[in-house]
DNA sequence: ATAGGGTTAG
């Protein structure tokens, strides 16, 4: 063929913009015989697999056409699988490529590994791992980064672990990747344990860095090291909203999302007032951490807020207003949001559904709560767990117990921590103490679970409203973590239901160590005292209250809010 | 031509 063709043909592809345009390219490639030739054939598929959206179908009609494919279409078109919403492809792409003998290059591997990682398969993970070995790649430093990527999305930690450890120098990336794959299995303080390491060898963070630090810390609920790294990115020069005019809304969410998760409400508010970008991820971490920290009505006023401004919720919205409403007990705002999502593609998720199941057996509407949980295509642990616990919650606690039967006989889930805080919640209201006792030791001889303070707290308080005061109290003294006012809190109740004065006596020495907050366990001790009449006690223990600033709060109750005006 | 990034229920 003509080189002038030829020439023209390459920059026509270069300067292609849309797919009508590549397709008549294409065709006057075929005529001009340019289709022969591998650069042009390259750029071909290369716009098929990389321009948005992609067309790999178009791709692979040419790619099955070519007699030999090069390496570099090889990896283009693995590269193309890899980044669709069925990755494997990319993977029998690379097992053709080496069936029909040709070796991967340092270009493959990333692609494919990347493609392991998507679909979670370690195992085909560790088969790449040995090719890169086997073909001299060992040390190929995108290689490696990409195979600690597939590890550490496979969970595998420890094959991360040892390739980073093999290698004495890393660059951001690298360092990245495993702070990354610690955060994302729940190891949030190894997390921060690498980054100050990084910080140490004199590697400078960026924003990814940066990112995935403060979102362990925000896990960790670590806010000194979290102001910390906040600190550290006004120093570092990049993308500070206050010093550069461009805004990276990503690192402004996670900022707002450490502040927000560790607790500081006022600081993550006024941070979020002052995003000069918000996306739907900022608004849900807003409303997200009202409705954790026991605001739940500020939740729904700031939604409101989200509504007017002009974004739809999506499912991280819902799941935290939903959440709300079972804090609340608000029934008919819960069916509104219930018929919001049934209305919208957002009751797909399993999530949602069951987060709607929840609501439902929280406020005691059992009935729909049934509904949802036999409807649900996945019953996990937490669906699991949200009827147990809404069941114990209005009294039913021999429901719950039977739910919890139910459950043990699913294999596919087990019982973690929470489910054992319904389970012991409902033998306390059904007044089993043998049966707590013997779900209590279950939990560390059939699963594992080491109990925590809320369960000695459960324990308690099973025994306690049984009248069976002296042996809560040596619960208590026996249990291997420090009592918090709430367990002492327990056995106080126990002994107002029982007149116990004495031992109530007792508990306000060990009460009054732990300086608790709020009003309540003072009020408690006086009536206890005033039953008794001991009055002495009760001035007592009105002085401490005064003393330590509390002023006995007045009963209340509470109807349902309306809020939801759509 | 290649590697790393934010929210989400009990």
């Amino acid at each position: 063929m003509k080189k002038r063709y030829y020439n023209k043909i390459l920059s026509s592809l270069e300067i292609c913009k849309t797919f009508k345009e590549l397709k008549q390219i294409h065709g006057v490639m075929i005529i001009t015989s340019a289709i022969r030739y591998i650069i042009p054939l390259s750029k071909l598929i290369d716009f098929c697999t990389n321009s948005e959206p992609q067309n790999l179908d178009y791709a692979e009609s040419v790619f099955v056409r070519i007699d030999r494919p090069s390496v570099y279409i090889w990896n283009s078109m693995i590269k193309g699988h890899s980044n669709t919403k069925n990755p494997a492809g990319a993977l029998v792409m690379y097992k053709k490529m080496q069936r029909l003998g040709y070796s991967p290059d340092h270009f493959t591997f990333p692609f494919v590994l990347k493609a392991c990682a998507a679909i979670v398969d370690v195992r085909v993970g560790k088969c790449v791992h040995n090719r890169v070995l086997k073909t001299g790649f060992e040390s190929d430093l995108y290689a490696n980064t990409s195979l600690i990527h597939m590890y550490v999305c496979c969970a595998d930690l420890e094959s991360g672990e040892k390739l980073f450890d093999e290698s004495p120098k890393w660059n951001v990336v690298g360092w990245a990747t495993m702070i990354a794959g610690y955060v994302n299995n729940d190891r949030a303080s190894d997390a921060i344990r690498v980054f100050k390491e990084m910080e140490f060898q004199g590697v400078e963070p960026n924003e990814i860095t940066i990112v995935n630090v403060l979102v362990a810390c925000a896990h960790c609920r670590d806010l000194e090291t979290g102001k910390w790294v906040h600190d550290c990115i006004g120093q570092l020069g990049f993308c500070s909203r206050r010093l550069n005019s461009s805004s990276n809304v990503i690192l402004d969410t996670a900022i707002l999302e450490m502040y927000a998760k560790c607790g500081s409400l006022k600081v993550a508010r006024a941070y979020f007032n002052e995003m000069p970008e918000r996306n739907i991820v900022a608004w849900n971490s807003m409303i997200g951490a009202y409705n954790q920290y026991g605001q739940a009505s500020e939740a729904f006023r700031l939604f409101e807020e989200m509504r007017l401004s002009g974004l739809e919720p999506d499912e991280a919205t819902m799941l935290s207003l939903l959440s709300a409403c079972a804090k609340l007990g608000a029934l008919s705002l819960g069916q509104g949001l219930h018929a919001y999502v049934e209305k919208t593609n957002i009751a797909e998720h399993v999530s949602v559904q069951t987060s709607v199941m929840d609501m439902y057996a929280k406020t005691g509407d059992r009935q729909s709560a049934f509904q949802i949980f036999s409807g649900l295509h996945r019953k996990d642990v937490k669906a699991w767990t949200s009827m147990i616990m809404g069941l114990a919650m209005h009294g039913h606690g021999k429901e719950a117990l039977n739910m919890f039967s139910q459950m043990q006989r699913d294999e596919s889930v087990s019982p973690d921590h929470i489910t054992y805080l319904g389970v012991l919640s409902a033998c306390s209201h059904a007044g089993l103490v043998d049966e707590g006792y013997k779900h209590f030791n279950s939990m560390s001889d059939v699963y594992g679970l080491v109990p925590m303070e809320e369960h000695y707290g459960c324990m308690v308080d099973i025994l306690s409203r049984a009248g069976k005061l002296m042996e809560a109290e040596c619960l208590v003294k026996t249990m291997p973590i420090n009592p918090s006012v709430a367990v002492w809190g327990s056995l106080l109740n126990g002994c107002e239901i029982h007149d116990n004065v004495d031992l109530a006596e007792q508990i306000e020495n060990h009460i009054t160590k732990l300086k608790p907050q709020g009003s309540g366990i003072y009020v408690l001790l006086a009536n206890i005292y005033a039953k008794a009449g001991r009055w002495q006690g009760v001035k007592r223990v009105r002085d401490l209250m005064r003393h330590n600033g509390f002023r006995r709060t007045y009963g209340w109750s509470s109807i349902e809010p309306k809020l939801l005006s759509s």
